[in-house]
DNA sequence: GGGCCGATTGTT
DNA sequence: ACAATCGGCCCG
């Protein structure tokens, strides 16, 4: 057996299946990591997240569920990796209880690979860490995961500023864009 | 089957 | 400002 992570412990279901503004408060700092199929893992901490929600215009799940958003009201803890504007993908973390929809959006990291660079854009990050709809659904619980998310080594909380989220044209009043 | 739109990004 | 580029979803 192989140990992938040494000191940084993995999130447990608990931790998903609650508010998705709590969540997406929380993993602010946070490291994501991704194991590529060439075997190569990549970590970086989590800088910047959007929370949407069941009661959210502006959540994919609000018109209800159907084949394309039926990971967001499943279990907590999964990836929900959509396809947009024909080029790109964006990763979200699902949160709720099983049946509830919810979702933070991973929009920017910080220290991609011990290297220092920042990674800015939903788009951009499953570009660079090919991520996409075949990654859709899969738990990131899982130790064997080829996605998974593990807390901050010092236990400390980042500062966090927040804002209105990007790019939508519904819920503009919604500060649910938090940030480092 | 047709048409419109989108949780983006890079270029004009 | 706008083009790139295509799946999902609604309508008929």
């Amino acid at each position: 057996m192989k140990a992938i992570i040494s000191s940084a412990k993995l999130h447990c279901e608990e931790f998903y299946a609650r508010s998705t503004l709590k969540v997406a408060k929380d993993l602010l700092g946070c490291y994501l990591n991704r194991r590529l199929p060439s075997g190569l893992v990549l970590n970086a901490e989590i800088t910047e997240v959007e929370a949407y929600t069941a009661n959210d215009p502006a959540c994919h799940a609000f018109n209800g569920k159907t084949k394309r958003t039926q990971v967001l009201f499943g279990p907590p803890g999964r990836a929900y990796v959509y396809f947009i504007y024909g080029m790109y993908n964006c990763l979200n973390v699902v949160t709720e209880p099983d049946g509830i929809p919810g979702a933070v959006l991973i929009r920017g990291l910080n220290g991609i690979a011990d290297s220092g660079a920042k990674l800015n854009g939903p788009g951009k990050i499953c570009k660079y860490w090919q991520i996409d709809r075949e990654l859709n659904g899969v738990s990131l619980l899982a130790l064997d995961s080829p996605l998974w998310i593990t807390k901050r080594a010092d236990g400390t909380s980042p500062k966090i500023l927040k804002s209105e989220r990007i790019g939508i044209s519904q819920a503009q009043d919604r500060l649910w864009r938090f940030y480092t």
